[in-house]
DNA sequence: GGGCCCGCAGGG
DNA sequence: CCCTGCGGGCCC
């Protein structure tokens, strides 16, 4: 019933088996591989290759919800939805909670007796989606990032200091709004003169006006859209969630579901319906 | 607090 | 390859 890091735990640690992780309290589980609950958010996962759509980079990791498995075959046999431990991930994603990450080793030779899991340490759940896996069914996929990488991006002198419990909502902000907030996301902002493509608010603030620099395709891995003004939007803070999350989409005719409002337009900001569309893909059972 | 469902085991 | 199975989450 922990989240976060855990008292005589260290990173790197191993691991016999699943049952010594069991009771290390580091994964609370011994088949499943997400722990967590809907309303609360994710403890722990484990990364065991089991699930071909999985994807890991080291610092970045690319993780395949649950359900929907044919157990002996280990094939996708039906579509995932973002409940249970998908559920627990999302909560993950919107609080801004750390998620402890196990990785399965590939034991070499026959040291059948040595850690087939290590603790990798926390990772955040930076965002989610869905989309078409490689069985041909609708799995929920999640993209975490090692907390340190987090630290990275944002030049922190004193990663200690960070308190997950309250700022890693923030740390995720900042990352996605604020680092990638270049020349680019300014140009796009004096296009729209700050006002908000979806609703057309414009904030002032003492200062000045703020307005975001939203990518319609995600950036980065695996989604690799582009970091150019084709794929880029102008928006206020609530509506850059919304789309973010999917609960905001962009038809064909460019009217922002389920709104059902034009986006608004000028002509110097051409926008590439390719984009729209991939955002569309990965949202269109969730929007509706 | 019991019953039910389900899972990124593990071993034979 | 098959099957037994432990225990968490969740809904009564």
């Amino acid at each position: 019933m922990a989240i976060g890091a855990l008292q005589g735990v260290s990173q790197g640690q191993g691991f016999v088996d699943r049952r010594e992780l069991y009771d290390s309290g580091v994964h609370r589980a011994l088949q499943a591989g997400i722990v967590g609950r809907g309303k609360v958010g994710a403890e722990s996962i484990v990364l065991s290759g089991g699930y071909v759509d999985d994807e890991d980079y080291g610092s970045v990791v690319i993780y395949t919800g649950e359900g929907g498995r044919d157990q002996n075959s280990g094939r996708q046999i039906a579509n995932q939805s973002f409940s249970r431990g998908n559920q627990a991930l999302v909560t993950s994603c919107l609080e801004g909670t750390p998620v402890r990450l196990v990785r399965k080793m590939n034991v070499e030779g026959n040291d059948v007796s040595g850690p087939k899991y290590r603790y990798d340490g926390l990772f955040h759940v930076e965002s989610y989606w869905q989309e078409t896996g490689l069985d041909g069914h609708q799995v929920c996929r999640f993209r975490l990032v090692d907390e340190r990488a987090y630290q990275g991006y944002l030049g922190s002198n004193s990663p200690t200091e960070l308190n997950h419990s309250t700022s890693a909502r923030r740390v995720e902000s900042v990352v996605q709004r604020v680092v990638r907030d270049t020349a680019l996301g300014r140009r796009v902002k004096e296009l729209h003169d700050y006002t908000c493509q979806v609703c057309g608010g414009r904030l002032h603030c003492v200062g000045g006006p703020y307005a975001e620099a939203a990518h319609i395709r995600p950036v980065g891995r695996p989604h690799n859209g582009p970091d150019d003004l084709s794929n880029l939007l102008c928006l206020c803070p609530n509506h850059h969630v919304l789309l973010d999350r999917g609960a905001l989409v962009i038809d064909q005719n460019w009217n922002v579901q389920p709104l059902a409002t034009k986006l608004r337009m000028v002509d110097r900001h051409k926008l590439d319906p390719a984009q729209t569309s991939y955002h569309w893909s990965i949202w269109r059972n969730e929007s509706d």
